[in-house]
DNA sequence: GTCTATAAGTGGATAGAC
DNA sequence: GTCTATCCACTTATAGAC
């Protein structure tokens, strides 16, 4: 490590993430965020204009990534395999840490008003591995898909004893649940 | 300990929760729920010792009620599909609200020691309805049949178009999920 | 049981020097 | 770009009157 200047910004972004998930948003102070980087508030304040740009600045990574993704896919109406297998990556392998954040502390999204934004893309991803017409259960089981793949950075179903399930794992059991067996389908 | 003190302390726990699901734990102020109650912070006091007593007695009522859950599966082995109907009925009927709170606030949660509380439960409960040494993608499948139960309550997977799923359709996938079918399975 | 008043502290944010 | 110094809104919590 030696004095990487000029960075300083991207380095806010990586310890603010980094106090958020351990302590919550609420109880991060921007005193905490500027003693770990060996700066003052005042700095900080420097790069970003308030403590909720830095949030903002967090999710519009992963707002952007969706959107890629959602766009890809809108053009390949058939795709749903590929199109949880590429949530998957997304979740698994860039925005781990942003996904945990955002389901921990959602009083805080909402307040954003990022809520309504990831929640708008989640729910037109839904539609594409599931139709509005399906039945009940055929759409629970969709949603369920994607809980499948990000249930890792759960809070509720992946502390203590239980581990999170292997990525492999869940993109299988994801698939079965969001891509109906034919009888004669393509198995993975 | 028995005994009718008034029912401020219940008007203090309601209105309490109400606000925390509202706006979030750290968000809400006693001020706030004073005035929503109509007496002034000083009044709180008289009947909780601090703001985080407030939330141990309201997450107090759901781990009893999972204690009771877990004692009465104990003595049953075999009653997978009525554990998972009773744990059904606990989230839908008293402990929604409750339960929506734990999962916003996790950072709260994990503060004041009640994670753990309920995160241990929870592993005994998966357990109940999960052997430790079934496959990985088994495991994982259980642990979706629990948040298929819970998904109301969660405000990634029921917020804006996405409508949470009707609690017998519900119930129904997650039987499907946790209890392996067997040959000619039964619907509904 | 509820009130007024206040203590004691923390937070986010700004001004201006260097 | 980073600092020192400061402001002020707001928080939890307590003391003591009624």
């Amino acid at each position: 490590m030696a004095g990487r200047r000029g960075d300083t910004r991207e380095r806010i972004q990586r310890v603010a993430l980094e106090l958020f998930v351990e302590q919550g948003y609420e109880k991060t102070s921007l005193r905490e965020i500027a003693e770990r980087l060996g700066v003052t508030k005042a700095a900080l304040y420097y790069h970003f204009r308030t403590k909720e740009d830095i949030v903002h600045s967090l999710v519009a990574d992963l707002s952007a990534a969706l959107d890629e993704l959602l766009e890809w896919a809108g053009e390949r109406p058939r795709a749903r395999e590929e199109v949880l297998r590429r949530f998957a990556a997304l979740v698994d392998q860039r925005f781990g840490p942003v996904m945990e954040f955002v389901q921990q502390n959602m009083p805080a999204m909402r307040e954003l008003g990022l809520k309504h934004t990831l929640g708008e893309k989640l729910a037109e991803l839904f539609q594409l591995i599931c139709a509005d017409d399906e039945d009940p259960a055929t759409q629970l089981r969709a949603r369920l898909a994607l809980v499948a793949l990000i249930l890792g950075a759960n809070p509720m179903f992946s502390s203590g004893r239980v581990a999170p399930p292997p990525r492999d794992v869940a993109l299988e059991v994801a698939l079965e649940l969001a891509v109906p067996r034919r009888s004669g389908g393509s198995a993975t």
